[in-house]
DNA sequence: ATTATCTATAGATCTATAGATAATGC
DNA sequence: ATTATCTATAGATCTATAGATAATGC
């Protein structure tokens, strides 16, 4: 039994780290409390010492979800990288076929969007920030746009992001699968990639 | 009690339809055996008699999904309505907020995607038959452009469309639900709206 | 003394099966 | 006689709580 205040914040983190991977794995419903408790070492009996309810933790969970983007609008940053090239590689990393096999690590609303609709208001608050927060991310890589037009590329580039890993992942096919992820990175460089700035043609 | 084999056929049926409306708003696993046979007026015991497992039923029910593009690609047909046109109805009709807000008549795969990926084989094929149903007619729709170039702007469109109601659903926010689905029908009507035969401006 | 975690369990599910009942259809 | 459906229930979940245990921290 750990039993400190600071230890206590380490495991709520790490039950809800669990959680972010798992939930987005199996489902908001695939995994159980006793198994996520489990999952970090501990049993069932402490969980509600750290959340409220089961619906506590899954808003929390949302909220810690992150995909791989971060790094690579850091990597941006760093590098100086141009708009072009950075859309290039966020497309790609998104349409991998890592990013499809491995759902625990990735994208939230590829994973989850539909179990979201019907959950909770407070997850869905959650959900809803974490979308704006990546169309807000997006939405400057489009910056050599007028505002309104760089903000429509972004919800029409993530939601068609989104669909194809949907796709992908539905189907037992897997040359379908791996076509849906070729075709629609091809079609999102070859129509919505941003030009660099001061450049009309390429 | 009924009892005659014809009858038999119908309960089935029945059981499959209620099945296949309820899954996309429940979730595959939203919705018990015993509720619902209680929808179609009956009781648990019998379900087995219709059907090997619960899985086969899932299974049958993803079959038996028709969103409302039928009737759409139907009245093309009996009209002569032209490509263009067509398109843009398959498109109001995805992105209205009619469908977000009623699953259960609707498309499969903005419901279940995420669900259908870690569901057994038989689900998972009976999905791929239905996207493939689905990409064949939307690639019809593109038929000006080389088949390759068609069949990846059908693929391209409905990766496009699923996604966009994917976060239409999933987001609490009105407006941004709202904002989604307009942004995204205006894009595809922007981008991918076929050109009609013989034309190569509008 | 407080509290983070443990064991144990109540109460509410849900799938699947067993055996009874009452129509069908030979 | 067959069988479509019914009632009842076994066995396996899962959320949440009660009460015990053993460190922490005043």
């Amino acid at each position: 039994m750990g039993h400190s205040q600071e230890s206590k914040l380490e495991t709520h983190a790490k039950i809800v780290e669990a959680a972010a991977k798992r939930f987005r794995e199996t489902g908001l419903e695939g995994i159980g409390v006793a198994d996520l408790m489990k999952e970090v070492g501990l049993t069932v009996g402490g969980f509600y010492k750290h959340f409220e309810s089961r619906g506590a933790l899954v808003a929390e969970a949302v909220s810690a979800m992150q995909g791989g983007w971060d790094a690579l609008f850091a990597r941006a940053e760093e590098r100086g990288q141009a708009k072009p090239a950075l859309f290039d590689a966020l497309v790609d990393n998104y349409l991998d076929p890592a990013h499809r096999d491995n759902p625990g690590e990735g994208c939230l609303f590829a994973a989850l969007s539909a179990e979201l609709a019907r959950s909770e208001d407070a997850a869905r608050t959650a959900a809803t920030q974490k979308l704006e927060s990546a169309l807000g991310k997006l939405t400057k890589v489009f910056s050599e746009q007028r505002a309104p037009a760089a903000r429509a590329a972004a919800i029409f580039a993530y939601s068609t992001l989104i669909g194809a890993v949907s796709l992908a992942r539905a189907t037992n096919d897997p040359a379908l699968s791996a076509e849906i992820l070729s075709t629609v990175a091809r079609g999102l460089k070859a129509r919505l990639r941003p030009a660099t700035a001061g450049q009309s043609k390429r």
